[in-house]
DNA sequence: GTACTATATTGACAAACTTCGATATAGTGG
DNA sequence: CCACTATATCGAAGTTTGTCAATATAGTAC
């Protein structure tokens, strides 16, 4: 259970940004924290839209359902979308995600 | 340990991102990945350079060894900075360690 | 010097994460 | 149907993270 309690009125800097918020942008933060994962979706992006997970493991050594583990990550945070054809399953970067965490960093700056 | 072995020419679509890319950002995206770092970093941009850990305490059911713990993750991962006067210490963004993380994500779009 | 205040550090415990081996699911092809 | 392949899920072990209470550090004011 996380809690942050907004104080309201004792707080001399109010944050403008609700709990909901900043969990939702905290877990999009936490499916890219880990560096395999991070280089899962280089790999993803580069492969242009058509990559099975059989391709993935390839890069990495890691057992198979570790990999499968680290993509079901990526794809509960909707940063990766995947296909399944016949016995693959493709995968895709979702861009309107990446795109939304791009804009959320953009209100620091 | 972390183990990313790039198998060379096994790998179908190497990736262009180097181990030590990979895990640079995630350090960064794991510096972000809890709701309580993502509120303070708003806080802080919110009090536009000018705030001190006792205010950003008042924001949060948290105590101050955990403020503190939060705020010193944040400052190691390069997205804050910290200054001392006197016997508070302030924090500002540091909008070019921001920036990085957003051209990054750019590559995935 | 002492008393006080703001922040940092330490140590402990519970919860979450990463990884694996084993197994399950589901599609293909005889 | 059976054998095979690709991927997913389960369960357990080891590691890391988040939180607190207690304590330490360092600055201020007397």
């Amino acid at each position: 259970m996380i809690e942050i309690e907004q104080v309201g009125e004792s707080c001399c800097t109010p944050s403008t940004m609700s709990d909901q918020e900043a969990e939702h942008f905290a877990s999009l933060f936490k499916a890219i924290s880990h560096p395999v994962r991070v280089k899962m979706l280089d790999i993803i992006h580069q492969a242009n839209t058509e990559i099975c997970v059989c391709d993935i493991e390839a890069c990495f050594d890691l057992t198979q359902p570790t990999i499968s583990h680290h993509l079901k990550i990526l794809r509960d945070a909707g940063l990766i979308e995947s296909e399944q054809r016949g016995l693959w399953v493709y995968h895709r970067i979702r861009r309107d995600t990446v795109a939304s965490v791009q804009q959320f960093l953009e209100g620091f700056r």
